[in-house]
DNA sequence: TTGATTCGCAACTGGTAGTTGCCATTATTG
DNA sequence: CAATAATGGCAACTACCAGTTGCGAATCAA
């Protein structure tokens, strides 16, 4: 296709950190953010990126062979804070991580970053980069449910990952899928009927049949 | 932008709707069909189509304006089988639409669908058409659940709609934001949580205050 | 059969990703 | 602070693909 892409060229070198060059990086990168958010990734184009951050479009594709790789680079400059709440009640804490979760996916920016993703799904960069976010926002989930777990909350050998996928895809669904509203009702209702499921042993692990009838077909 | 895609022109009457006309229509939209789930939206290229379909380029553009509004005919023409099982069993039936929905969205076809109804979420065309389908879909799953109710598997006044959504967003989000298998067994679990939650009373409509602690924040 | 409709063909325009050569700056290093 | 290697600005490229246009030929409907 093009040379730079094919042989991932760069003719920068990486070795001057500061001054013009720190500034150029910085500038370039928040500027692609900020167009993912206003226009998505397919109308982002990266000459508007150069005039936007005040830099020429040829700086740009010196550094960066692509604008997959552009965008790539600005995601990965992107990270969620990875606070997590302990309040005592995994009820709470759940509630308060979804409030932020549904807080940063219906932003623009927010909203941006999935198109992103899905148009570039080809893309081992940023494939990597969605996985390694998804798996850190995983396992401090996974964290809450387990000290549930320990404080009795929720039955011994309950599945935490089964718990959390279920709660957060179901809200992610809501935002990025339907693109409806996600308010503090329909959170609620999410966790309680998924919490109400996991305290009647809704979700052990190493189910082997017996219990319950067996699958059709 | 472009003349016709400014002004909807179209060349085509749609008079002729046998013999040649009609061939080039259901094998063009075959094609793009074909096309969406091997390369996806993006890297789809109207002059593709056209000789894989044996038909020229110019022929494609007079009937269909753009390409949005050729993959839009494609997408109309592809609805999902409205089969609903009634097995007497909840756990059946979701069980078995669930696998039908993964067996569908697995596909090359149905990753090449979401993807594009993610990249043209501009357009007004693919977005109302996805809305109707999943509507329909929902409309299906929440009469399965409903005749439970009736049946007394779950109790009066369940948020048939809720259930519906927390299964069926899990399923997807596995299948097309993980991009990992689902599995029968996966399917089983989220299955059975979210139903023994809704055993419980804990997907009833209508909750006011006073059982629960608030929600915080 | 006849005429309006549709199709094939080839040569266009236009926009945007990505490239290149040359010269001007500027950050680092001694 | 001077030398120099790294980097940025500029302008003029190429390549690819969406969408156009005019004309003559095929073909469907009456």
């Amino acid at each position: 296709m093009n040379a730079r892409a094919e042989q991932g060229k760069r003719r920068t070198e990486g070795v001057r950190t500061r001054g013009r060059s720190a500034r150029v990086v910085s500038e370039v990168l928040r500027t692609v953010l900020e167009e993912l958010g206003r226009v998505g990734y397919a109308a982002l184009r990266v000459e508007d990126v150069a005039s936007r951050s005040g830099v020429n479009k040829t700086t740009i594709y010196r550094r960066w062979p692509t604008k997959a790789e552009l965008v790539a680079a600005a995601l990965r400059q992107w990270t969620e804070d990875p606070e997590v709440p302990d309040t005592g009640s995994l009820r709470s804490d759940l509630f308060l991580v979804a409030q932020h979760s549904v807080a940063m996916a219906s932003s623009p920016l927010g909203q941006g970053l999935v198109q992103t993703i899905q148009a570039e799904r080809t893309s081992p960069e940023v494939e990597a980069l969605t996985r390694m976010l998804r798996s850190e926002n995983r396992r401090r989930r996974v964290v809450m449910v387990e000290r549930a777990i320990e404080r009795g909350e929720l039955p011994a050998g309950t599945d935490a990952m089964l718990v959390v996928e279920v709660i957060f895809a179901t809200i992610y669904s809501r935002v990025f899928t339907h693109r409806e509203p996600a308010d503090d009702v329909f959170l609620q209702a999410v966790i309680d009927l998924v919490l109400e499921g996991a305290r009647r042993g809704g979700a052990l692990l190493q189910r082997d049949g017996g219990s319950g009838p067996t699958p059709p077909g």
